[in-house]
DNA sequence: ACAGAAACAAACATCACACCTTTCATGCTG
DNA sequence: CAGCATGAAAGGTGTGATGTTTGTTTCTGT
C-alpha cells in the first residue's frame, strides 16, 4: 500500500490534469488511453482511475469502450458550458479564444438579462442595483481599479439573478471571470470610460424602473463597447 | 451473470434515475444518501454506486461527505447549462419552467448568433441557409408541420455553427429541444406565420449578404414573436 | 482461395472484501 | 462546565477475481 514511486497527486488533480490535457489539444480526438495507463502514470489504483474518468466521461471528454480503452472526444461533444470545462478551456493555450467565446455570450445574456431584471427585479434588488451602480461611478471616477472591477462584478451578478432564470445566474460566475479576465487580455482601460459608466447607471435605473426596454437599449450600449474592444 | 431480487437497471440508469429524482425535488437540498442505501435500493455494488454518484457530482447535484454521506446540494449550485441536467429538468415536474428558461437563453444567444453568423459563414453555409429558408417557406405554406420543424432546426442549428462559436453551436441541441417542444407547450400555432417565414428569409439574406447589423435585426423580429407568445 | 464460423484475447465492468481516513457524537475526566 | 479522549459511521482507496463485450485471428468447409 502507501504509495508509489511515480508522481503522486492529490485526488481530484487527475481529472484536473487529464482535463487539462485534452483540452489543450495534448490527446488527439480518437487518441485512446487505458486505465492501466492511467494507473502506471499517477500510480493510482483502478478505483480512483476509473472516478476520474468518469468525471471525464460526463463532461463528455471522452468516453470508454469495452476491449478498445478510454476514446477521446472531438470538442464539438464537450460539454462547453460546464464551468469545469471552461475552467480547462481558459488554463489552455486557447485561453484568449475560449476567453472571446465566453464574452460573445456574456454579450448575447446580458442585454436580454438586463430585460428580465428590469420585469422581475425584487425591490431590494433595485435598491441594490443602484447603489451598486453609484459605486462604480465612485471608484471608477478615482481609479480604483480593483475595487471598481469587484463592484461591477457584483453589479452584473445581480443583475443576471434579478432576471429569475437560473441558467443566466448560473453564468455569473462566467462573467465574473470575463470582467477580472479583461485586464489581463488588454480589452479594458485603466480607468473606466464614462460612457460606460452612465450606461451602468441607466441600466440601473431601468430597472429600477421597472423599464425592460430601457434597461435592454442601455445594456446594449455597454455591451457595443465590449463588442467593439473584441474587434480590435 | 444472475441478477438480484430488487429492481435491476441499467449500467446509467441509475445516475439516470437519480438525477431526475434530485432535480424533481424528490430529494430535498440538504437531504443525505448513502452508498450503502443506494447499494441495497439498486442491488448493485459499491463500485457502480460510487460510478454513478461521480455523475451526479460532476454535475453539481450532490457531493459526498465523509462521515455524513452524499448530501444533495441546492438548486443554484447545479450544472444548469449541461446537456445532462437539461434532461432532468425537462422531464421533471417543472419541465414547463425549465422550457421558459430555455426559450430565454435561445432568444438571447440567437440575436447575437445571427450576426456572428453574418460575419463568419463560409459560402456553403451561406447557400445553405438559403436553402433552408426557402425549404422552410415551402413546407411552412404546405402545411407540412413536421418536415416544417425539421427544417427549422436544421436552420438554427447552421445558423449557430456558423458563427464559430463553440458555445453557441452547443446550443443547438437545446434549440432543437425548444423548438419540437412549442408544439406541446402551445406556444406553435399549427400554421407558421408569415412574418416568421419572412423573417427567417431575411436572416438568411442578411447572412449570406454578410451584413451583420440586418442579420440582427431580422432575427430580433423573429425572436420578438417568441417572446411575446412567452408572455401569453 | 475465400467466406464464414469459432476460438482467443484485450480492456472495461462489476463484484466482494479489507483497510484507511475523516469527522461527528458521546462520554469521561479534571 | 470545558475540554479531551474514544468510538463509530460513512466515504475513500486498494486488490484481486470474475464477467462481458468486441476486435482479431485462426481454423475449417466448400
Amino acid at each position: 500500500m502507501a504509495n508509489s514511486s511515480v508522481a503522486r497527486v492529490g485526488r481530484d488533480a487527475i481529472s484536473e490534469t487529464l482535463g487539462r490535457e485534452i483540452v489543450d489539444g495534448a490527446h488527439r480526438p480518437g487518441a485512446v488511453l487505458t486505465l492501466e495507463s492511467l494507473q502506471q502514470r499517477f500510480g493510482i489504483s483502478r478505483t480512483v482511475a476509473r472516478d476520474s474518468v468518469k468525471v471525464l466521461e460526463s463532461h463528455g471528454l471522452l468516453y470508454s469502450k469495452r476491449r478498445i480503452g478510454l476514446v477521446v472526444t472531438a470538442a464539438e461533444h464537450w460539454d462547453v458550458m460546464s464551468p469545469a470545462v471552461i475552467g480547462w478551456r481558459l488554463a489552455s493555450a486557447d485561453a484568449r479564444g475560449a476567453f472571446i467565446e465566453l464574452t460573445q455570450l456574456r454579450i448575447a445574456v446580458e442585454t436580454e438579462a438586463a430585460a428580465l431584471a428590469a420585469a422581475r427585479r425584487t425591490e431590494v434588488q433595485a435598491h441594490q442595483m443602484l447603489d451598486l451602480a453609484a459605486t462604480m461611478r465612485r471608484l471608477g471616477e478615482s481609479e480604483q481599479l480593483e475595487e471598481f472591477i469587484a463592484a461591477d462584478i457584483a453589479f452584473h451578478r445581480l443583475m443576471l439573478e434579478a432576471g429569475g432564470n437560473s441558467m443566466f445566474a448560473a453564468l455569473a460566475d462566467v462573467v465574473a471571470e470575463v470582467l477580472t479576465g479583461r485586464t489581463k487580455h488588454g480589452l479594458m482601460p485603466t480607468r473606466p470610460m464614462p460612457e460606460a459608466l452612465d450606461a451602468h447607471d441607466g441600466v440601473a435605473r431601468a430597472i429600477a424602473g421597472k423599464d425592460p426596454r430601457e434597461a435592454r437599449r442601455c445594456m446594449e450600449v455597454l455591451v457595443d463597447e465590449v463588442r467593439s474592444a473584441l474587434e480590435e
